[in-house]
DNA sequence: GTCTATATGATGATAGAC
DNA sequence: GTCTATCATCATATAGAC
């Protein structure tokens, strides 16, 4: 019985063990850096079941990025986020985009390590960044609105600063009293507000 | 005379354009990506050259990190930077970043996309964040006392969220109207000062 | 210091049994 | 679908002539 259901579970899950392993051997060491039987020593599969899934090495990391799509996780970033309060809005998605980047933390750092040599990798990566401004910028808009503050001229810097700042805190800072910074950098972006409170 | 001129600087540059090849290289696709053969073929030296000036691959990266070190640059970056208006101050610390960051592009690249596997340059990577925060913050209270303006209390925040958007300005972006985001940004995090001007 | 030829090992990918 | 054995290629590094 229980030999059964592993069985079972490792065999429906081979193909999702080899995405597994080489998402996180891929954000550890590089596509590069990463062999094939690395991979499939990780997923617990023999090295040629990786070739039965995926005919390259190049297609795996496609399946990587198409499969564990990043896009669409972070989409979802602002969904029943309505805060009246610009100050706390602002807070709550930092903290929103913080545990999404830590959550798909694999994914965001093979794009920052691969989208300078992989052409797929940029133009995701890119349009990524930019669909996100214009988000931040009208959910920025949108809960000045609903607070009855006046509109922003800047939003579009500010919607800017704030990714920008929450794209180092997710990748590179070791996240070390983040809570902090993001309250700060907050009040900071919405510095002309706060004095109109 | 033209020959012997040509093979002097080849001879005594081949160490060089080892260096040279393997910095352009790294950065463009990554240590691991990049074979001994291709720097040497972009170097114009046979392929054993490389061995006879540096024992490993992985010694001449160290040796494009350390003799090509960009900390060194970076820290000439406010030299000579003497203004009293902040905003103008500022503004011209972040251009002068951006261009440092731009010529020595290559070996931000390597940095970014190595310091997660090289621990090397991770540390050199977080001494030198570390280092320019505190710079930044100086730097912008002494140009605070300059011009007679009351001093900030979030002098260090400030300057961690200018220094994440010079990096990501530097590193990420295509630079495409970077002059004009540099001054809204100087802008937003001075908007306390502005208001006071 | 420069260059060629090559050893040695690893890597991506395949063929084919089960 | 799973697994083993193996091929062809290419990478780092070396030996040794010049």
């Amino acid at each position: 019985m229980v030999e059964g259901k592993k069985r079972d579970e490792r065999c429906e899950e081979a193909r999702t063990r080899i995405l597994d392993a080489a998402q996180t051997l891929f954000a550890a060491h590089g596509f590069n850096a990463t062999t094939t039987k690395a991979i499939a020593e990780h997923a617990e599969v023999p090295g040629g079941l990786i070739f039965y899934y995926f005919p390259t090495k190049q297609a795996l990391l496609a399946g990587v990025l198409s499969e564990r799509n990043i896009l669409v996780e972070l989409r979802c970033v602002g969904d029943t986020l309505i805060v009246p309060d610009p100050r706390a809005a602002l807070i709550a998605l930092a903290l929103r985009y913080r545990s999404a980047l830590k959550q798909h933390k694999e994914l965001a750092c093979i794009m920052l390590r691969e989208f300078r040599s992989q052409p797929e990798v940029a133009s995701q990566f890119h349009a990524l960044r930019e669909e996100h401004i214009q988000f931040i910028a009208s959910f920025l808009q949108e809960s000045l609105r609903a607070g009855q503050y006046e509109p922003m001229k800047d939003v579009q810097v500010i919607a800017r600063m704030f990714l920008y700042n929450i794209i180092v805190i997710g990748i590179i800072e070791d996240a070390t009293e983040s809570l902090h910074f993001v309250e700060n950098m907050v009040d900071i972006l919405l510095c002309r507000l706060v004095k109109n409170i």
